[in-house]
DNA sequence: TTATTTTAGTGTATGAATAACACTAAAGTG
DNA sequence: CACTTTAGTGTTATTCATACACTAAAATAA
């Protein structure tokens, strides 16, 4: 059907605008949730801080792109990746007319190996609720979307697990729930509600510490037939 | 801090792609959900049906550009609106990397004029079952993640009021939920919930027919301060 | 070596939300 | 005037959420 190609698209007609992809990588350090930020070096908002991101190519996806970016920032491959929103005002960007696809990626604490950039003088971790604000560009915005789209979806699927390592207790997993909602959970509910959801493999691993020692479990991957997996803490709060 | 401006930013360094914006335009016909579709009347996929869509401005926001789209198609001002997902594969468009940002768009049956566009050679309303599949592009895939996004916020969002004239009836709203999600729903335990919900204004009008008179109703727009006003048909089911 | 503290984990009573369905109401139609 | 049609209410059983009291098993302090 190449043949039927008629003359050459001419998309040069039309003035076109640049298209990053920017990523909001969180991860949980020190039992806090913590987000990725970078330091711009140059005009404009030089000095502030952003939201790591980069202009798509046009040999790649805009997932493809998400991951790339992941990696340049934080050395890490294969974690949980989901589109949030695209940002695409005028004067976002005092340079040019500049759209942005936002990711939201949720990283391992143990698995993270950051490096500096070469466009930006620094890479650094913040706590959620202490990053220097105002940051560059609409990034407050964007990381305030995140935030909620990230305390939604927690309630409705399986996220959380991507912040923990590989065997955890059920009230480590709780302790995530707790950070990520902003609030305290009750111990015996929660304990309830994530046996009967099916989604945890007990494992006979323990781990000693002061007090009982607590069992170990790990997500359970094999997911049963039926649409048990969806864990669900609570129904209500929604974006 | 314009003084500071170093060089001209470069951007041409960059390949571009362009950018569209689709438009998933529902409406209720004929008590019935429908979408509309634009027939393409050049290669590629000639002849083929697809989501109305077209190249964003330089000098225009994405949700700007998503209106006046709308209104090229539909002649409708002033719809509900909402940004879908951004569509971003490589090969998705043969011409040249095409990056699409979709949104939903809920028009009133009875507000629509419809004229057909230069670029295409017709513009129908056609039910959300019987589409013309395969779609031009990856369209199909779009519209069906519009269904489903549809379908999971009807149950928490208000968003079902946009498919009503201003003045409707209980039952009438029971059927624009029962068309969404494709499953019939309990007369009683609509009534009872839609009214619990505080968001319905009685108002003195009926309207008769067959059978016992039906009272009018008006959607509450001073939403009291509580967080009533989210009518929420059911917990389950989601995105 | 026994009491105390700490963390882990279970059991249960109460009230609220849901679902199923039987019932009453008010109009038109044969 | 019985019957059909559409509108709207009431009732009940069951499931679910919440709060919180309780038991369990270790370290630590006396």
């Amino acid at each position: 059907m190449q043949d039927e190609r008629p003359a050459l698209y001419d998309v040069s007609k039309y003035q076109l605008p640049a298209v990053t992809v920017d990523v909001v990588i969180f991860s949980l350090i020190n039992r806090t949730l913590h987000v990725l930020l970078v330091q711009r070096k140059r005009w404009p908002f030089q000095g502030r801080w952003a939201i790591p991101g980069g202009f798509i190519r046009l040999d790649e996806s805009l997932e493809e792109a998400a991951r790339r970016e992941l990696e340049e920032e934080t050395g890490v491959r294969d974690v949980y990746l989901e589109q949030l929103y695209t940002f695409g005002d005028v004067q976002r960007d005092p340079r040019h007319r500049v759209i942005s696809v936002a990711y939201i990626a949720l990283v391992r604490a143990d698995a993270q190996t950051i490096r500096a950039s070469d466009e930006n003088s620094d890479v650094r971790w913040f706590p959620v609720d202490h990053v220097p604000a105002p940051l560059a560009f609409d990034h407050d915005q964007i990381l305030a979307y995140a935030l909620s789209r990230l305390r939604s979806k927690l309630e409705y699927t399986t996220l959380a697990f991507q912040l923990l390592p590989e065997l955890f207790s059920i009230l480590e997993l709780k302790h995530i729930y707790e950070q990520i909602l902003g609030e305290k959970l009750d111990k015996g509910n929660f304990y309830r509600k994530i046996k009967e959801a099916g989604i945890l493999e007990e494992t006979p691993y323990m781990r000693e510490g002061r007090g009982r020692p607590t069992r170990l479990w790990r997500f359970r991957r094999d997911r049963p037939g039926d649409k048990q997996f969806v864990f669900r803490w609570r129904e209500d709060r929604r974006e």
